[in-house]
DNA sequence: AACTATTATAACGATATCGTACTATACGAA
DNA sequence: TTCGTATAGTACGATATCGTTATAATAGTT
């Protein structure tokens, strides 16, 4: 008795991960960290909380993804000036080198999806999707929906 | 520059990740075992490289896995007949009574988000994750739509 | 000023996963 | 049959994550 929405999206979940790891391991990287990378390229600099959020692993366990990035002189850093307890995440040249790669596998993903849907898919897509996020009542902050884009520009000054 | 298909599967797949760890942690399991006994619960017995597809760990992970629930005496392992390279899987039935307590979250949750979305969202919904699976060109076998189900029968007997 | 909560690192041991090498079996071709 | 190759699963060391405790700095409140 498969499930009719937990299923299908698990299944998508294994068949994106199966791809990305195909286009990241020629990058040279793991599928978690060609995500971070991916993600720092749209929200750097990142404070270590928001990625936690976003990524759903522990602190502790952060704190040494961030060394091992940081080793490799992928990603940088430096204490936040509005909240110097905040230490904010953000990519370094090479770091955008990398993170550039990841990108273009996923819009090339994100085009072939788009080409075989039609906005009507798109919205009952989306339908479902807030309907689990109702459901499980639980708020992650994907993205930056919630957190004020005015905060990120003082910060990037 | 947020992905209109990546990011909301990304964030469903946590929120419900959280929701069934909450769950899940009131059973005495992780989420990985509860996925497990869950899929044993309709799909059991289960060769272990079917369990490799299907969760997409590797399969010297499912070898401590499986030894971890089986010394728990939830699951018990033995050689298939018509396959003697194949180790099959199936619930003991301890393991079948923690099963069906995860299957009662996973009902519940599916009953909610159903509640939630009417047959034209659903559609677009299956839509949007068949481009999903075109697109990246990769076959899960998430359940048991192309093993067949006559094999089935006769590792049962 | 004192108190409490938040943010992150550090430093562990415990646990889980991975990567590789290895054994055993299946199966088709020479 | 015997060879070659692919598949299924395990053993084991390497790596990553988790979970906890401690520490420090800062923010916000009273």
């Amino acid at each position: 008795m498969a499930l009719r929405f937990l299923s299908p999206i698990h299944k998508a979940t294994r068949q994106i991960g199966v791809y990305l790891e195909t286009h990241s391991s020629d990058l040279g990287l793991t599928t978690t960290e060609g995500h971070m990378l991916s993600y720092l390229r749209s929200y750097s600099p990142a404070p270590v909380s928001e990625l936690h959020r976003v990524f759903g692993v522990k602190r502790s366990t952060l704190t040494s993804m961030l060394d091992r990035l940081a080793a490799r002189r992928w990603v940088e850093r430096r204490p936040s000036n509005r909240d110097r307890r905040v230490t904010l995440v953000s990519l370094t040249e090479e770091g955008s080198t990398r993170a550039e790669g990841v990108q273009a596998a996923l819009d090339a993903l994100e085009a072939e999806i788009g080409a075989k849907t039609n906005p009507q898919d798109l919205e009952g897509f989306y339908r479902v999707l807030s309907a689990i996020a109702e459901a499980t009542d639980v708020t992650v902050t994907d993205d930056r929906e919630s957190a004020g884009s005015v905060t990120r520009e003082e910060e990037n000054a």
